[in-house]
DNA sequence: AGCAGATCGTTGCGCGCGCAACAAATCGTT
DNA sequence: AACGATTTGTTGCGCGCGCAACGATCTGCT
């Protein structure tokens, strides 16, 4: 029996193993997703992430702060990550009527055509690398998955502070 | 029906949702490990991933190219890697027998007590954050999916040249 | 009303990473 | 043996991000 101080014992614990293919799998799909992205429309994954959160908003706009959580990314973070995307038409930043202190980030028209144009090719490189790896009830169960370990992350993880 | 331009029809794909949680469970629990692993020992996650693939090698000792796609990063974001944790003193380069363009990074001494010390703390975090969303059947699962993923893209993903 | 504490977004700063270019070494072909 | 082509690891460089600090604003309590 191995002794508890011996590193082999942990070295193999299926967490490691599951943590991992967690870091392996979404850093293969960002590389790809980035390189074909980059490739066809010169833009970075990053600014989907918030065009298509914007577009599925109410009024297409968000404020900066819930963005940002969604995003999974820190405020400043995403202060610089508008910056380019404002200064590239594809956003604008709007006061918030009822916060003087809070600003919403909005989609611009320019910014909904850029996301009609490069939404159905990143859809195309998902169905690719996702679709051709997994059918659609393993799709789902693997979602599931992780929304599951997100969430319990975001209960009992540590907060920011 | 909607039209093949609205990009709404492309918003609710569940590959979308998919990656979307792929990354969202990525970044909370890199932030949650994070900062439980630098507040207790000081050390950055991705230490520990180099450490664990050299002690889990034969002779503790991997070669730097190898190393760098375990990890997922480039070959020269490797280099740096290793200088710092070279300079620290838990890792040394070693120069390959049967190639002399290659260097061997090597697991030291020290390197092996940091794991011993850090490891344990590692994967009590990672139990009380996947194992409290997951039980054992469905972590199978997901590493499983997971590594899937990972094969496929790496199979049919766009090429780093 | 007034004041302490929390929250929102921005800024300066440093760090870690990827890309392109490079020298050294190896491999493949003639 | 000799040449070009490929591979290996390092470097200069720029970029995107998080942390800490800041002013502005909101909230709660007296």
């Amino acid at each position: 029996m191995a002794l508890p101080t011996d590193p082999a014992e942990h070295l193999d614990d299926p967490r490691i193993e599951a943590y991992g293919m967690l870091i392996e799998a979404h850093n293969e799909l960002h590389n790809a997703l980035q390189r074909n992205l980059d490739a066809q429309a010169g833009v970075p994954v990053s600014w989907l992430g918030v065009l298509i959160r914007l577009a599925r908003s109410p009024d297409s706009r968000l404020r900066m702060t819930v963005l940002a959580r969604d995003m999974t990314m820190s405020t400043s973070g995403l202060t610089r990550l508008i910056d380019r995307m404002e200064a590239e038409g594809v956003v604008r930043r709007e006061a918030c009527p009822e916060d003087r202190r809070g600003l919403l980030a909005v989609l611009t028209e320019q910014g909904r055509s850029l996301l009609a144009s490069t939404a159905p090719c990143h859809v195309a490189d998902l169905e690719q690398l996702l679709g051709g790896a997994l059918d659609e009830t393993e799709l789902d169960q693997l979602t599931a998955l992780l929304r599951r370990v997100r969430d319990h992350v975001r209960e009992v993880g540590p907060p920011p502070g």
